[in-house]
Order: C-alpha cells, then sequence, then structure tokens
DNA sequence: ACACGGCGC
DNA sequence: TATCCGCGCCGTGTA
C-alpha cells in the first residue's frame, strides 16, 4: 500500500522518458575509439547487453548498451566482437567503475564466457525493487518502468516476434536493437536513481550492499559451474520405469474395464466416481479431487486406487526429472547449469528453475535414487552441508524463549524434547509417534499454527489439535508473544522485517476479508523466520565464496537448496573444505542458540557419509 | 492461461 | 459449510 503511493508520487513528477532522448548507434571503427575514450572517464553507467538467447550460458553476445546520463545512452554494435571487447575489458573490469543493470547477473555470466570478469557492480535495479517490495509479481524492466516512470516499453515481441515466427536478436536490423537497447539502459539508469534513496530510507541499503550484491558474484559462479549429470544411468532409470508404467497402464485398464487418459484428472473422475461408484472424498473448484490424499483414503475401497498412486509417482519422477534432466544439459560445458533466482520468493530465499533442482526427490527411495545422477568430475566428490533445524532456531533467537534456547544449548533433539513437554513425559519415554506429531507442531509453529492446519497434518480434529498447541504455548511462552508482537508489528507498520531488515509487507492484515487476515496472520509469523534462514544463508555463501577464492581452492559451489549447500570437491581438498564450509557457515550470525551444520560427503548426491 | 497434482525446504 | 499451516517450480491436460 504505503509503497503503490511511492511509486504513484514518483510517476506523475516524470515526463515521458523518451521525450527528449538522444540514443546514438557505434557502429565505425572512429566512433567507437572515441567512444571508449569517453567511457573509461566515467565513474559510473549502466551497461546492458543484447545477447541470442535468455538463457545466459547458451546466449551469445550481439550488442552492449551503456548509459551514464538520463536521457543519454549508447549502442555499441559489434560486428567485431573481439576487437571491440578487448577495448571493453579493462574497463568492465576494472573494480573501480561502477557498474549499474537490470539482471546484471545475466550480463555478467554471459560477459564471464568471453573472457570478461564484470567487477564493481554498485546497483541493480530488479534486485532493488525486491527489496523494496519482495511480494511483487514481476521486477522486470517493462513492469518497472510503468509502474514507476510511467512509461510503456516497448516489448520485445515487437523486435523478435512470437511464435513460429520468432526470431534472434542478431536477426533483427540494428538500428532497431539500438534504440530499444538504448531505452533498456536510460530506464535503468532512471530506476536507480529513484531506488537508491528509496533504499536508504527504508534502511535496505546494508542488506543491498552487504549482502544481495555480493552474492550476484556468487550466484553467478555457481550457475556457470553448474553440476555434472550421469546421464547413463538416468537413461537406464528411464527404461526400468518404462517397463513397469506400461505394465501398471495395462493392468489400470484392466481394472477400469476400459482404456482413458490416466494423466488426465478429469477423465480419471469419471472412471473412479461415475463407473466405479466410489465416493467423492474431496472438491477441487472444477470438480472431484483425485489427489494422493484422496487416492488412499479410496484403497481401502477398491484395486484401483493403489495401482494409481503408483503411476502417478513414477510417471512424475519419469518426466520431470528422469526424462527431463538430461535434456537441459549444456552442449557445450555437458554439465546442467541451474538458474537461482534473486529477486522471486517473498520471504527473502531463493529460487531455481530450469531446472529447480530445489525439489529434487528425497522422500522416497524411488525418489532418491535421482540424486544419485548428480555426481562429480572424475576424482571430484560431492559434499553437501546442511544445517540442522535452522528454523527452529531462528524462532529461539527471535523469540529469546528460555525453554527453547535451552533446548538447542544442550543440543537437545528438539522434536523429541517438544513432545516430551507436550505430552508430560521424560524424554527418554518418548514413543516415535509422539515424536511425530511434535514435529508436525513445531513445523506448524513454524508456518503460523492454525487448529485446522494443525488437525489435518496430525489427522485429527481442530479441537485436539487446538490441545496440542495450548500445551505448545504453556511450555514455550515467548513463543506465544513473539507471534502476538509480530501481528502486532504488521498491523501498525504494515509490514514484517527479519534479522537483516528485509521487508515484506502484508497490507491484507488490515484489509482482507476473514480468512486472509488470518493468512495474513500466518505470514507475520513465517516471514522473519524464513526470512532470517535466507539472510543466513546467504551471508555463508558469501562468506565461502571469497575464502575459497582467496585460497585459490579449485573446489566448487554447486547448488543451494533453502538450507543445504552443495559443492563439488577435488579428493585433495575434502578435508580443508569440510572445515571451511562448516566454519563459515556457523559463524555466519550470531544467534543466541548454537548453530549447527553437519557436513557430508561421497561420489555422487545420494550415497554420502560423514 | 489456468487448474491440478506433486515434489522440495 | 467447508476450510490453504509458510515458500517455491514444473508437467500435464484443458480451454
Amino acid at each position: 500500500m504505503e509503497f503503490k503511493n511511492f511509486a504513484r508520487e514518483i510517476a506523475s513528477s516524470n515526463s515521458d522518458v523518451h521525450k527528449e532522448a538522444c540514443y546514438k548507434t557505434i557502429r565505425s571503427q572512429a566512433d567507437f575509439k572515441d567512444f571508449i575514450k569517453e567511457l573509461k572517464r566515467k565513474s559510473e553507467f549502466v551497461l546492458d547487453i543484447e545477447t541470442t538467447s535468455e538463457q545466459p550460458m547458451k546466449a551469445a553476445l550481439v550488442g552492449i548498451s551503456f548509459c551514464w546520463k538520463e536521457g543519454e545512452a549508447y549502442y555499441v554494435a559489434l560486428s567485431n566482437i573481439s576487437e571491440a571487447l578487448k577495448e571493453l575489458k579493462p574497463i568492465l573490469e576494472d573494480e573501480k567503475i561502477k557498474k549499474i543493470g537490470q539482471n546484471i547477473k545475466y550480463d555478467k555470466l554471459v560477459l564471464s564466457n568471453y573472457g570478461i570478469e564484470l567487477r564493481g557492480i554498485t546497483h541493480d535495479t530488479m534486485i532493488a525493487s525486491y527489496l523494496l517490495n519482495p511480494s511483487r509479481m514481476s521486477h522486470g524492466l517493462d513492469d518497472l518502468a510503468f509502474e514507476y516512470l510511467d512509461h510503456k516499453m516497448t516489448p520485445i515481441s515487437e523486435l523478435l516476434g512470437t511464435g513460429q515466427k520468432r526470431v534472434t536478436m542478431d536477426m533483427v536490423d540494428v538500428e532497431k536493437v539500438s534504440m530499444y537497447s538504448c531505452a533498456d539502459s536510460d530506464v535503468t539508469l532512471r530506476l536507480k536513481n529513484m531506488f537508491e534513496k528509496e533504499l536508504l530510507k527504508k534502511e535496505l541499503d546494508l542488506l543491498f550492499n552487504d549482502i544481495e550484491l555480493p552474492l550476484v558474484d556468487v550466484l553467478s559462479d555457481m550457475e556457470k559451474s553448474g553440476v555434472k549429470i550421469d546421464v547413463d544411468f538416468l537413461e537406464e532409470t528411464s527404461l526400468e520405469m518404462e517397463k513397469e508404467l506400461s505394465g501398471l497402464i495395462k493392468d489400470i485398464y484392466g481394472i477400469a474395464g476400459e482404456e482413458f487418459n490416466i494423466n488426465s484428472p478429469k477423465q480419471l473422475s469419471k472412471i473412479l466416481f461415475e463407473k466405479l461408484g466410489l465416493p467423492v472424498v474431496k472438491k477441487t473448484k472444477t470438480g472431484a479431487s483425485t489427489d494422493v490424499e484422496v487416492l488412499e483414503r479410496l484403497s481401502s475401497l477398491h484395486a484401483l486406487p493403489k495401482e494409481l498412486l503408483r503411476y502417478r509417482e513414477l510417471s512424475k519422477l519419469k518426466s520431470t526429472y528422469v526424462d527431463a534432466l538430461p535434456e537441459l544439459i549444456n552442449k557445450k560445458t555437458h554439465r546442467l547449469h541451474t538458474s537461482f533466482n534473486q529477486a522471486v520468493t517473498a520471504t527473502g530465499r531463493l529460487s531455481s528453475s530450469n531446472p529447480n533442482i530445489q525439489n529434487i526427490p528425497v522422500k522416497t527411495e524411488e525418489g532418491r535414487k535421482i540424486r544419485k545422477a548428480f555426481i562429480g568430475e572424475k576424482d571430484n566428490l560431492i559434499m553437501s552441508a546442511d544445517y540442522s533445524q535452522i528454523e527452529l532456531r531462528i524462532l529461539a533467537h527471535l523469540s529469546k524463549d528460555r525453554e527453547l534456547i535451552i533446548a538447542f544449548e544442550k543440543d537437545r533433539d528438539v522434536h523429541s524434547h517438544t513432545a516430551s513437554l507436550i505430552f508430560g513425559v521424560e524424554e527418554k519415554d518418548v514413543t516415535a509417534e509422539m515424536r511425530a506429531n511434535a514435529k508436525t507442531v513445531n513445523f506448524g509453529i513454524i508456518y503460523g499454527i492454525s487448529a485446522f492446519g494443525l488437525g489435518k497434518g496430525l489427522g485429527i480434529d481442530p479441537g485436539s489439535a487446538q490441545q496440542f498447541i495450548d500445551s505448545y504455548f504453556e511450555r514455550y511462552p515467548s513463543v506465544r508473544v513473539y507471534m502476538e508482537d509480530k501481528i502486532e508489528e504488521a498491523r501498525s507498520a504494515g509490514y514484517v522485517t527479519t534479522l537483516f531488515n528485509r521487508r515484506r509487507y502484508i497490507p491484507e492484515i488490515k484489509t482482507g476479508g476473514m480468512r486472509e487476515q488470518q493468512q495474513a496472520e500466518r505470514i507475520a509469523i513465517n516471514t522473519p523466520v524464513q526470512g532470517s534462514a535466507a539472510d543466513l544463508i546467504k551471508i555463508a555463501m558469501i562468506n565461502i565464496h571469497r575464502k575459497m577464492k582467496e585460497k585459490k581452492l579449485k573446489s566448487l559451489m554447486i547448488l543451494q537448496v533453502h538450507d543445504e549447500l552443495v559443492f563439488e570437491v577435488p579428493k585433495a581438498e575434502l578435508d580443508k573444505m569440510k572445515k571451511l564450509v562448516k566454519e563459515e557457515m556457523e559463524g555466519a550470525v550470531k544467534l543466541l542458540v548454537p548453530v549447527k551444520v553437519s557436513v557430508q560427503y561421497g561420489k555422487n548426491w545420494l550415497e554420502m557419509e560423514e
């Protein structure tokens, strides 16, 4: 809310971006020479590269635009790329010359593939926008220009076309690309000038300068490194799965008495609820639900649901991972280069895509096997470092709850500890079931508990769930106070914050209906916990990355999965890396409780020990 | 483009 | 009366 007003206020004070804009294309050798002379003298400028692909590891450079003054920009058409880059390299690599960009990790990555290390990044408008309001749907330049500058940018489709007729940037008339690119750089500079002030005003400058911007370099290196994939193993697995699936399909058609598309919930509903007359357990917006929960409940009534569950599990694994991963391997590097997005989640976590490596299965044996395909080069090991119970430790820190702090100080199994407290038994007498229930309660607390939600999680009625919650709060009273405080904070300030001042607006806590308000309250409770954990691991990543460079280690940081960091490590560096990573992760931030990290290693992401 | 279903932390 | 306990990405079908 507050943010929108700010945006409108600024927008109204800005006139049309293009009104007096002067964009120039540099084509000739002579012009380029003059341009370089000029560029060298600048202490700060925006750059924006034009390429042939949205995927940086596949992209070929087409041109680069520069802007150091609003309304004035230059596009260097790279007819002789290596000649031009030779001149640009010392400027782009000069730490003292400040570089500004929109999603500059992309530019850095592409340039690095041309042998240029982009240094001196001091502003990224995408990240600035993200910190100012992480809940925004999009932090794309066109959306930001429209909202903050009241400027409608030329859609990329106007240059490239759409669908079958879509071409790549190198096919487009240079003058058109030039105008497009110059406008991007110009707009980026205008946004930067606004965002800079706003970051200061909201005390987000430390988070921006000391965490998010340094992280750009880390993520860029991680994406460039990628991870090696055991394609032979996946192809074998695919064949095995294929076999079992075709058997399952035959069985399912047999039991159903007809052939149909098992992947279609609509057709499946027809079979289950009309033809077989099974009871509708749950409904979706569009019809009867056929999800896991439903199929599990129907399993006792009929033979079909069980087969369907197995079919679903297998086909999901096969299509999403086993068959998809090899397709994504880069033809030049022969590795898989995931994108780590820094401006997506509302809480401050990273997200990963193409593929999403943050949801590689781990729960079932079958799913876990996918991790076996993530390997190292010959003589390299995969090393994984996990934060233990990081969100509960952060909850202990934020709430300062005495009981919870003591539990972690004494290095207790926190789920068993909670079980002993809420069930009133000695910790040694806690049964597996009691521990499992306590675990659900602990997670429920982090998510901003409701009796309904917890009841569902525990498979009990909301009334009984409420009793668990009551006894939890009786034993951890400061956690309740923490929750009440966060809700109050969100109501009065309009937002909540993390350990490092990351901010999330929650207007719904006042404006929403009953349901939205309750959801807003859960967000107010969960975001500081989840977001502080994100702050913490980001700091660890930056510090580890720096140390690895200082020590000139050959090891690579390759993946991040929220509370886990994965490395590819030459055997000779294993001991050094184990120590370095553990120390930096545990010491990233000083909390009121100890921070614990467990390190494992092995020849792949599945088979790991110690 | 959207809904569903399903995987992770 | 039925109900989404937090945060994501992706494959598939349907429109």
